[in-house]
DNA sequence: CGAGGCCTTGATGCACCTCAACCGACGTGG
DNA sequence: CCACGTCGGTTGAGGTGCATCAAGGCCTCG
């Protein structure tokens, strides 16, 4: 508990050896495309980190907006409370993934962002990027090229909103998480849900039972082996068949 | 004809007098909270017209992207083709808004724009933006805010997608129809449908005779009167009540 | 050991899709 | 000028994919 809270301080030297110098995701995250003295740069200023457990808040919906928050580590979803109680998740979201960008527009949170397991985020006072940004240049196309692309993924997500049945949806959703956990390293055939069927099914604009359903019917055609959040691809070919034609979503 | 062809002409001197300092739409357009020198650097790199006729195609699905385009005049969609010939459209565009901003991730554009009506557009080289934008730290801001701004819009599509049934959709779309009218001096109340049935039936996800019945029934209880592409809200207040409780899409 | 969260599976209903017929507006060509 | 085809829209009838409701199993944790 006290090392918990000397890890948290904001006046431990830890982020001296934990910038983004010697993160393991600088080829995943701000910093691509960077000289190292960009990268100090970049590293002084997101050197404030935080650490999140599960399904603590990182933000709430309607905090003034100040930091966007680069995922070091774990794993969030991202989601919009109805009135009504109901919540939609907009997003899941890996480490190296940039979370805030929704806030820019109206210096307020849209959105909720909640750690789906134990996470650790780098703090990115916004004002200080687009500051930094205008001497590094590489790094402002960067970022646009980060707003654009979460832009191009919420358009897949329309596609899959809009026009797919369940199973399309559950086999595009299972490609994506697959191909974002190569892309960090883990494997493509093999890994844990960390949210719950109702999570999935919100993200997917389906009931949870409907989720369910259909995780069995793709097991029973040995497409996939589930077992509980365990996902196994068994034939990633079929998968792919079976999520159709449309735009792969990023 | 020979008209035509000369406003279109590369060379003419139109841009001259028609560069964002006199642009009627300064106050919604990119040149939001900038000042008279920074207007006029804006309007310098903007000041290539183009115009495109009904139908017409501003860009394609993977072309190079080279600039952005501010609509001076007219009507956009944008849409996905999917393989198997089906569109989605992915969003409508009025004046002063910005297309191209989801070809900035990967510099190809990802989807098509295509002219709903006779339309005029800025072209805004990108690459000259991110230029001018290091010296003018306000434009940097604003074009950041426009960028989340389309995130955020795209996430009130989504949870529309993902949780609203039919009449809830259509109420949410005219409503938000309605209220970009407003911004642009328009009538609240009174406005026409640039779009076919079926392409606001791809926007919201409903085939496009769960559009015509949803428009009949809204009809029938006196909330609209809808004649062909003409719109007249009668009751704003219980087509509010319609769309629920959900969060408004910007 | 009991309670509660998460998941699965079955039965039923309904919102929307699909297919089809028809209408009016518009443009084209004989 | 009218016949005709096309396109966009409306409306009806019937089918279906998913939601809803309900029951029960598994696992964790107090």
């Amino acid at each position: 508990m006290s090392l918990q809270t000397l890890l948290n301080s904001h006046h431990d030297i830890s982020h001296i050896k934990s910038s983004c110098a010697t993160c393991s995701l600088r080829e995943l995250c701000l910093p691509v495309g960077l000289n190292e003295e960009e990268i100090r740069v970049l590293g002084d200023i997101a050197s404030h980190k935080r650490k999140i457990s599960r399904s603590g808040y990182l933000y709430r919906a309607g905090s003034k907006f100040q930091s966007l928050f680069a995922i070091r580590s774990g794993f969030f979803k991202t989601c919009i409370l109805e009135q009504d109680g109901r919540q939609q998740v907009t997003g899941f979201h890996m480490t190296g993934e940039l979370l805030g960008l929704d806030a820019i527009s109206t210096e307020m949170h849209t959105c909720d962002a909640v750690a789906l397991e134990d996470s650790e985020v780098c703090e990115i006072p916004f004002a200080k990027l687009e500051e930094i940004s205008r001497t590094i240049p590489s790094l402002m196309h960067h970022f646009h090229k980060i707003m654009s692309r979460e832009i191009v993924r919420d358009h897949g997500v329309m596609l899959l909103l809009g026009s797919m049945k369940a199973e399309e949806r559950l086999a595009t959703f299972l490609l994506n998480l697959s191909r974002r956990f190569v892309m960090r390293g883990y494997s493509e055939y093999n890994f844990n849900l960390r949210m719950t069927r109702e999570e999935i099914g919100s993200y997917l604009g389906l009931k949870l039972e409907t989720v369910s359903r259909a995780f069995s019917k793709l097991q029973d055609e040995n497409i996939i082996t589930i077992d509980n959040k365990h996902v196994q691809i068994n034939d990633i070919v079929r998968l792919k068949i079976k999520m159709g034609n449309s735009t792969c979503i990023t």
